[in-house]
DNA sequence: CGTCACATTGATGTCTGTCAAGAATCGTGG
DNA sequence: CCACGATTCTTGACAGACATCAATGTGACG
């Protein structure tokens, strides 16, 4: 565990950065103070509404939020899980208002940063714009490998990539351990994620139980083995597009509280 | 019909960044300098392979080009189709290497530009950078459409919404008139787009036509009732995010092939 | 003219949705 | 602390959407 996490709490966007882009000390001090946690927010709160013009740029500094659309007659789709260290709206001046809606999904800190405190940054530092650039970029790979596995996978197989992806990710900001992570999804979520309804959400999980392949417990997720289960739904990292793995430490989880 | 495209051919690149920027005649000029077809492929090569390193930048300018994912068993999903006007891969300098294919769905004609020459443009003009900017969110909108009707709807609309908005997407490069366009998918193709069988995707496109909201003939597709479609799967044009409505012109389609 | 991909249709099976009813959990207020 | 309602979670019976298997027809192309 380097110098990066020796605080009383890393700043999740520096720790996820190390597994995109190379940067200096400077870099990351200059990262760590414009992105502080500013704003807390209740679970099911609004960040961004649909048709909203954009105001500034938020990133998730602690807890989950996700990002979604309602289609037809009042169905939601959840089209992406914001964790920490996820930026909500990177680009949205660019697009105008917002063509969907983003929440709190548990109670989280968020950061609130101006557009142009961001344009003055990436100006700035051409090192930090291109790690801000592939932050994004795996976001839209994310989005692509979710559409391949709604559009090709089984529930079963669809609900374990997802839980492959999640316990990942939060290694990668290190809110999980090796096999085991925060999960603050509740059925009718993951049902709305998946495409697929509550009640099959409900069966799906049972047959997974049952195969050993998961362990669900106080909101939390447990894979006895990683390995069987990246197997059983065809994980592949290759589209998270990390320069490199995630030491295999026994990292914090829950979020690290400890002092040095 | 405005000056854009008063010559032999227009570049449909600078035809659909009249939806999403306004640019002046010098942006035009670079664009149209830079942009220029110069490779002919055959139907089913590739352009980008995945585990690619990028070696530049491709636009399309003729044809249609789509994305795509194999995901367990050799099943293939579509993750997106490139019209001429589209670029396959902006930003891949950034991500590594590619985790997806992109091959020529027609024979189609790309313009191949070297990384730096972009960059160079970009760091020149920086409207011309928001332009560019605007076209690949554009894309990881739609990329979320797919994802949401994926999740919610059903086979039927899943099919009418995306003939929406291939119509749509063609009319802003001219290539469709107001009520019909070219449609050069296989049943096959729109199976591995919709995540549906080939089979089902023939019974819900006989269903489509006897219910009178398509017709197809010559890989061509003609709606009769634009409208009537357009609410039949929910149709809303905000993901695409266009600054105005196109022309309600009987556009040229196919592509404009008469000297002035 | 044969081959091959595409397209169509029917019969049947499987996955997932719908309807219905309970049980467990959780936050809140008395 | 307990009661209460509200949300989750679970299970069963059934229905519908879509997949699979099989057969046939069509058209492009060598």
């Amino acid at each position: 565990m380097d110098a990066t996490v020796a605080h009383h709490r890393a700043n999740p966007l520096i720790l996820k950065l190390r597994y995109g882009a190379d940067l200096d000390a400077g870099d990351r001090a200059l990262l760590a103070d414009l992105f502080r946690a500013d704003r807390v927010l209740e679970p099911q709160q609004d960040i961004v509404r649909a048709g909203d013009r954009a105001t500034g740029v938020h990133l998730v500094i602690e807890g989950f939020a996700f990002r979604y659309k309602i289609v037809g007659d009042g169905q939601r789709q959840i089209l992406g899980l914001l964790l920490p260290g996820d930026f909500c709206d990177l680009q949205s001046v660019v697009l105008g208002p917002s063509d969907h809606y983003i929440a709190a999904l548990t109670a989280c800190t968020v950061a609130d940063v101006a557009q142009d405190r961001i344009d003055a940054l990436v100006f700035r530092d051409s090192r930090l714009a291109r790690a801000l650039w592939w932050a994004t970029l795996v976001d839209e790979s994310i989005l692509r490998e979710w559409l391949a596995s709604m559009g090709q996978r089984s529930a079963d197989k669809r609900i374990a990539h997802l839980f492959c992806e999640l316990l990942l990710r939060q290694q990668l900001v290190g809110a999980a351990g090796k096999r085991d992570c925060p999960l603050p999804l509740t059925q009718p979520m993951l049902a709305d994620i998946l495409g697929i309804t509550t009640i099959h959400v409900s069966r799906v999980l049972r047959d997974l139980r049952m195969a050993g392949l998961i362990q669900l417990k106080d909101r939390r997720l447990h894979v006895p083995d990683v390995r069987r289960l990246r197997n059983f739904c065809d994980f592949d990292t290759s589209y998270l597009h990390l320069v490199r793995e995630p030491d295999d430490q026994d990292a914090a989880s829950p979020p690290i509280r400890a002092r040095p």
